[in-house]
RNA sequence: GCGCCUGUAGCUCAGUAGGAUAGAGCAACUGCCUUCUAAGCAGUAGGUCACUGGUUCGAAUCCAGUCAGGCGCACCA
């Protein structure tokens, strides 16, 4: 619809041209706008205000010139000219017709596009270490990364959602030894716990399990501790992302990287490109060569490899496996990892904008308005499994993608869990639950949604509130694909919250099932639209659509 | 000190490929349930878009600087 629109302006300014009331030959991209009023039609244009600069004419005179010629366009109800020199087209009424007939065709695909046109986009998220349980900040990160995933496919990409699983390195050696010291405390043992061991309560459960499967620790048979430590949480963290309504595709481990020689052959490569260097017995990469603040260890003195080199060896493998855009979703506090990754992107001879990533800033929970104390001290902190059985799975993930991912987030945990009107989710859902309890009314009183809409059926729909309500519709696929390219899941709660805005007042100004046929039918296929499109955008933000509330 | 993010109504935030009178929710105040779900609706009030300059016909949006807050600057992961 959005292209035929284009398509009439750009024959009316060609017309305008022949005529001579325009001479240049380029011409700007044309940006169509859905107006914030319902007075400046249904799509308004600024062409006419940068035209004038280059024909040196006042904008009003150019666009009246364009709206004349846009008039006469058969699918154009009228074309006005507005303000400094906005041109505001007003479509037939079939453009609504198009619109609700689509949202019937299309169904749960209604809001699809193929603007990713099947590129192959991963998407690395969560990526929690396997030495504790997920917090809530993680599980910002998880509602953010699959809420995105689900977008890009729903706008044409094909999509890979990837777990970088962190189960190398000194931090599994020191859950192991955690667990060691907690299985002998368990066997009566006095213990002195350092400093800078993992202190929560699920070392605990995990050396209390490990004894009960093997006995002690030297039992034949046995995993070591570190294995069986970081298995343990590894299945706790899957099991809590199951619950969440979070699958992935890939779950690529740290480990094999260098079981398969990765890392080496990564070094290997970066060097044979002259980006690496011996100094003080380290290995170093020259990452200063391509913008970063100082060059980075990969090989320290003692031998052992930094978290750096078996980084650069995954993001390589990222690119070798031929995606167009790998996405990495990470906590704020790393941006300052975001340079040397690039770094190494570019090293390695590609474009560094295949990269983007995502800075997911912090969770506050509130509790009666007052910040919940995170005993960091302790090894203690606000699971996301706590939360998510506080509030519910849909109110956790829905107010999880109520901000902008770089915006600091306040989660109300009262407001979360409240089923009063304020509560967003609520408000939301409740659309969808109301519009498909007046499905049921209706059927009961022998009123079927139809199948089929026509004009007339459309032109009982002839309320103001009717009208911003399809035009609302209309604009869904709109947000998805900007919501796409933009990266922004949050575009779609919003749009959510709005659509739900309209209704709920329509719903209670109106009644759907009347005793006129008509009317009825024309309100209840309305209705379902709306009830369609809130269902698919809260599909895409991985909520559910009760059909009750 | 350097870098990244943020600063919009009392509170929490939308709005940045420059556009029309800057929006919403909450809180406050006034109202609405014999009617398809009151988990809802109607109304009132609330603003130097942190500040200062610049670019532009036009700036919350772009540029520069200032101020304030958060985060990051390891041979840690």
């Amino acid at each position: 619809m959005k292209a035929g629109v284009v398509k009439i302006i750009k024959d009316a300014i060609g017309g305008a041209r022949l005529d001579g009331v325009i001479n240049g030959e380029k011409l700007p991209e044309i940006v169509l706008d859905k107006p914030k009023k319902e007075e400046f039609g249904d799509f308004s244009t600024n062409i006419a205000m940068l035209l004038a600069p280059v024909e040196k004419k006042a904008p009003r005179d150019i666009a009246k010139a364009i709206a004349d010629r846009i008039s006469a366009s058969p699918s154009v109800e009228k074309c006005d000219v507005a303000g400094p020199g906005f041109i505001n087209i007003f479509l037939k009424k079939t453009y609504w017709l198009g619109i609700l007939e689509d949202i019937i065709k299309s169904g749960a695909g209604y809001g699809q596009s193929e603007i990713g046109r099947g590129q192959k986009v991963q998407v690395e998220f969560v990526s929690a270490n396997p030495t504790g349980p997920l917090h809530v900040g993680h599980g910002r990160g998880a509602a953010v990364g699959d809420a995105l995933s689900n977008i890009l496919k729903f706008a044409g990409y094909q999509v890979s959602k990837e777990y970088y699983i962190n189960d190398a390195g000194r931090q599994v050696l020191t859950l192991g030894e955690s667990v060691r010291l907690r299985i002998e405390e368990l066997n009566g043992k006095a213990i002195e716990f350092p400093q800078d061991f993992y202190k929560g309560e699920y070392i605990k459960d995990i050396a209390a399990d490990y004894i009960e499967k093997y006995g002690a620790i030297d039992a034949p048979g046995a995993p070591s501790l570190k294995d069986f430590g970081s298995q343990s949480m590894l299945e706790r963290i899957k099991s809590d992302l199951l619950d969440f309504g979070i699958e992935f595709d890939n779950w690529f481990s740290e480990r094999s990287l260098d079981d398969t020689g990765m890392v080496a052959a990564t070094i290997e490569e970066l060097k044979s490109k002259g980006h690496v260097f011996e100094s003080e017995g380290a290995l170093w990469f020259r990452t200063t060569e391509f913008g970063d603040d100082k060059d980075r260890v990969l090989i320290k003195a003692d031998g052992e490899r930094t978290y750096f080199a078996s980084d650069i060896a995954y993001h390589r493998d990222k690119i070798e496996r031929g995606f167009s855009s790998i996405v990495n979703i990470w906590g704020a506090d790393h941006h300052g990892y975001e340079n040397r990754i690039r770094a190494l992107i570019k090293a390695l001879g590609h474009d560094d904008s295949i990269l983007k990533i995502i800075f997911i800033q912090l969770v506050a929970l509130l509790r009666g308005g007052v910040p919940v104390a995170m005993g960091k001290r302790e090894g203690e902190f606000v699971t996301l499994r706590q939360v998510m059985d506080e509030v519910g799975k849909d109110a956790c993930r829905f107010f999880f993608l109520m901000r902008r991912s770089d915006a600091q987030l306040d989660f109300d945990l009262d407001l979360a869990k409240s089923q009063a009107p304020e509560n967003p989710v609520y408000y939301v859902q409740y659309c969808h639950a109301r519009i498909k309890s007046i499905i049921a009314f209706a059927a009961e009183k022998g009123f079927v949604v139809p199948e089929h809409f026509d004009a007339k059926l459309l032109s009982r729909l002839d309320q103001k509130e009717e009208a911003e309500i399809i035009r609302h519709l209309g604009s869904f696929g709109e947000v998805v694909e900007r919501s796409a390219e933009a990266m922004e899941p949050h575009r779609i709660t919003f749009y959510l919250m709005d659509l739900a805005a309209l209704f709920h007042p329509y719903y209670n100004k109106n009644r759907v099932v009347t005793d006129d046929p008509e009317l009825t039918a024309a309100r209840l296929l309305l209705c379902n639209a709306v009830a369609t499109v809130t269902a698919n955008g809260l599909g895409l933000l991985g909520v559910s659509a009760p059909e009750k509330m």
